[in-house]
RNA sequence: GCCUAAAUAGCUCAGUUGGUUAGAGCACCUGACUGUUAAUCAGGGGGUCGUAGGUUCGAGUCCUACUUUGGGCGCCA
């Protein structure tokens, strides 16, 4: 058995010999004497033409009424085509239909929309956007590895049940077993699906100096938009002896690394994309890739910016305030790519980010790209211990449950950094993709939990 | 959670100022066709017009509520 993407890699090789290969068909073009079936076989987004004529097959009459979606096996010979549309394609001596297709099987040879594809998403994977979309995916998170191997990171699982209450990361969603009562319950106390994997992974940095998770999250969020999921990925390096240039350095080299990687290595994904889903996708990846450096400014500074852009927000851009989504999209169109904003006010990060010396702000920063908005937040990280526990103090925080967590501060502490990145926005990004649903094999969000 | 738009055949849509038997393309079924590329051509089956009320002689069309979905915003990655 052959799989097409040897066939197209290797073609020549092919030329003329018998082979043998087996997928599900997306199209059949039946014929008086010959049909032409379109057939995919998952490994590579290509489709392959198989011609058959009604001399060569004993079951001409059944093959011409094989319907989308039914998976065959197909032996014949290899024929160079350079002539016509496709490089190639498999002249029919048998095909077995292997599962039949009902009458009613819903992915037609037309475009469907992303909401109907939605309510299929055992069956979306077979058309060309979910094809590419998924496998793209796969292909981002070796790539992903690879970054972080080729640096000598070490990968760390951290656990998914927590029993921190998400310290101002978002909504939790708890955890049970049978009982109401958290007490008696099989932890013995309430617990949780974890908001963030950066807490538990931060000792790790402080015994492997770069580590970093990749993992699901989970956040209970009445979040209903095209950039939220209840359930999501993320990745989230951790590097010791290192400040916040060193943490945004390392974002920007791996936002890069991605990029080269995909464009090297799904180039068919990515024509897919650039001419259907988002036109000049492709360019518009290649100037972030050829960015010398990605802009970085100030919270402040990007406050000044949109104040003085003369823009009509309907949120008043603010220097003790949040960013909101229309003054993310202002500051991406304005440095016309991505943009990393730093140095927050401390009112609205979180307590483990580094206090600065105006005692005003902290060492956040927020990567911003056209598109998804933020992709990236990370910080240097408070190593001080009187100034954490000074914060976590202020914020009401309980210091007993954390006090496994400020053992870092105490037993050789040093200036460390990191950052959590969206995997499911970057993958937007990557693709042109607007909806997070839609990167997502099967996506949670808030009262749509089928599948 | 707030604002907004939509819901008609399996899918994508049309349906006039309220009027008699609700249409088209694709999909499916039958047939035609000697190289198709979302093939084409002819015919056929398939609808309690999202749900529940209401206005009216008469509602797919107008009104109310609800449900679901899209978009925008907020919270965040």
């Amino acid at each position: 058995m052959i799989l097409l993407k040897d066939l197209y890699q290797n073609s020549k090789d092919y030329s003329d010999k018998q082979i043998e290969v087996s997928g599900w068909i997306r199209n059949n073009r039946a014929q008086k004497e010959f049909g032409f079936i379109d057939m995919n076989d998952g490994s590579c987004f290509k489709t392959c033409q198989i011609v058959y004529e009604a001399n060569n097959l004993d079951n001409f009459k059944d093959v011409q009424k094989f319907r989308n979606g039914a998976s065959v096996n197909v032996k014949g010979k290899f024929v160079l085509t350079p002539d016509m549309p496709q490089p190639f394609e498999i002249k029919a001596e048998e095909i077995i239909l292997l599962g039949d297709s009902q009458e009613d099987y819903p992915m037609q040879p037309k475009r469907h929309t992303r909401e109907f594809l939605r309510e299929k998403p055992h069956l979306r994977v077979r058309t060309n956007l979910f094809s590419a979309v998924f496998r793209l995916r796969s292909e981002v998170a070796y790539a992903i590895h690879s970054f972080f191997h080729e640096r000598n990171f070490v990968y760390v699982n951290t656990p998914l049940i927590t029993s921190n209450d998400g310290e101002g990361a978002g909504q939790l969603f708890g955890v049970v077993t049978n009982s109401e009562n958290p007490e008696t319950d099989f932890f013995g106390k309430k617990v949780f699906l974890t908001v963030t994997g950066q807490l538990h992974v931060e000792p790790y940095a402080m015994a492997f100096r770069n580590v970093y998770t990749f993992g699901p999250t989970f956040r209970a969020e009445n979040s209903n938009t095209q950039k939220h999921a209840s359930e999501f990925w993320m990745v989230e390096p951790e590097i010791a002896f290192a400040d916040l240039d060193d943490e945004e350095n390392l974002a920007e080299d791996m936002i890069k690394y991605v990029i080269k990687y995909v464009l090297d290595h799904c180039p068919s994904e990515m024509e897919f994309f650039d001419k259907f889903v988002e036109k000049g996708l492709i360019d518009r990846l290649k100037a972030v890739l050829n960015t010398e450096k990605f802009a970085r400014i100030t919270h402040h500074d990007a406050i000044t910016i949109l104040k003085n852009s003369k823009e009509n927000f309907e949120n008043e851009p603010e220097y003790g305030g949040d960013l909101a989504t229309e003054h993310e999209k202002y500051l991406t169109r304005y440095f016309n790519g991505p943009v990393f904003v730093h140095d927050w006010p401390k009112d609205i990060k979180a307590f483990y980010m580094k206090l600065n010396d105006d005692n005003e702000t902290v060492r956040g920063s927020d990567l911003l790209v056209p598109g998804s908005g933020e992709i990236i937040g990370g910080s240097q990280r408070e190593e001080r211990l009187d100034v954490l526990l000074k914060r976590m103090e202020e914020l009401g925080m309980n210091e007993a449950t954390l006090d496994w967590y400020v053992d870092t501060r105490r037993y050789g502490g040093c200036k460390h950094a990191g950052f959590g990145l969206g995997v499911e926005r970057l993958l937007m990004f990557l693709t042109g993709v607007d909806n997070i649903r839609d990167v997502l094999s099967y996506p949670r969000t808030p009262n749509n939990c089928d599948f």
